[in-house]
DNA sequence: TCATTGTGCTACGATACCGTAGCGTACTTG
DNA sequence: CAAGTACGCTACGGTATCGTAGCACAATGA
């Protein structure tokens, strides 16, 4: 008599989806939305390893039985989080490459100062090298951060602003690369002087 | 009447020090390395989360017991295992700047490639963030190896190669900054060609 | 209003850890 | 050989996890 559970067999795809015959209960909204700003809050306060259903459940005040009811297992929960750490950046487009160059770097270094991304990329750095969904995460984020360098030096080497034969890759690597080793490995300060100092040296031997 | 223990009232320094009466107890120094050993090999699979002592245990096959006999908590086994994670590199002297750097940056590239530190890393930059400890072995292993460069560089500063005004660890950063990139973001394979396109470029502007 | 659904709560069972105690045994060294 | 020392082993006590069960209560929506 205690059949009121999920009940799996339904041959329709989507059929009983909530989103379709209830597009939002206030309750499920609530809970899930305050389950996931303390998940975001513990992550980036103590990376990967930092976040425990029980600590959510202390820190949310939604019951940890709830928190199960909306993702059946904590890598699940971890996994939700990651993904939402990360935003897409619009490439700049300010007419010149050494503007849009410019523009985007200064983004990436507020960024890297200030984001929440930044302080919890180290973790997943880390466990991408031995859990898949995270590699794949990681991976993600990795390629939103460099599309609009893409966009825009594929961008000049359209306009002729860059030579044809330019490699792209390396040079994204020549711009991010010096911004992330100041960020987590030498650690010391990202200001405009050093930001400004990278561009113009990969501008300057054009 | 148990008080054969280690009796801490001792006036001097290091009276007892077995490194003075016993330069080596071939018992202890076997256990240490098995311990050591089996320490390194759990950090580099699984990262600085994936140590515990009952499983360092488990694979020297030394006794829980004795392991603590030698570290008092196992953050001590572990910052042990860190410290000896990183090896000084000796500067390269070629005669000419541009044959020091891709002397260097040729065995860096390699240590990325296949060095126990490069996998650990990530973990210990994550657990920087929040260890005081941890973030004292990272700068120093940082140190350590930046310093070659900060070596052949200002020696090409000190002999007219490189401009007087250069600034050093910007240029440190536009070299390693990239490799770094490659290894732990983008993850793109780790070339010479890759490589030498760094140094060609950084020299190119001089 | 009434059935449905989501929540909170308490209480579990199962692991995996950390770190310690006590005891018997083997090795090392004088 | 004898004393000191290190070791292995078993067994704890304590804590933090994960994930589940069962029940009562509240919100929702037809």
């Amino acid at each position: 008599m205690t059949e009121r559970k999920p009940v799996l067999n339904r041959p329709e795809h989507e059929a009983k989806s909530p989103s379709r015959t209830t597009p939002e209960d206030g309750r499920v909204r609530r809970s899930k939305d305050l389950v996931m700003a303390a998940t975001l809050e513990l992550l980036t306060e103590n990376g990967l390893g930092g976040v425990s259903v029980d600590e959510v459940a202390r820190r949310s005040g939604v019951a940890k039985t709830t928190i199960y009811r909306h993702w059946p297992v904590r890598s699940a929960l971890i996994l939700d989080a990651c993904t939402r750490l990360s935003s897409q950046h619009a490439a700049p487009d300010t007419g010149s490459f050494a503007g849009d160059l410019a523009a985007l770097m200064g983004g990436m270094a507020q960024l890297l100062r200030t984001a929440r991304w930044a302080s919890v990329t180290p973790s997943i750095i880390d466990a991408a090298e031995r859990d898949p969904d995270l590699a794949t995460v990681h991976s993600r984020i990795q390629l939103e951060h460099s599309a609009p360098f893409q966009v825009i030096i594929s961008r000049a080497v359209g306009s002729g602003d860059l030579p044809p034969q330019t490699d792209v890759q390396a040079m994204i690597a020549d711009l991010l690369g010096p911004l992330y080793y100041r960020r987590w490995f030498s650690r010391e300060p990202l200001d405009d002087a050093f930001v400004g100092g990278i561009t113009e040296r990969v501008l300057g031997r054009t």
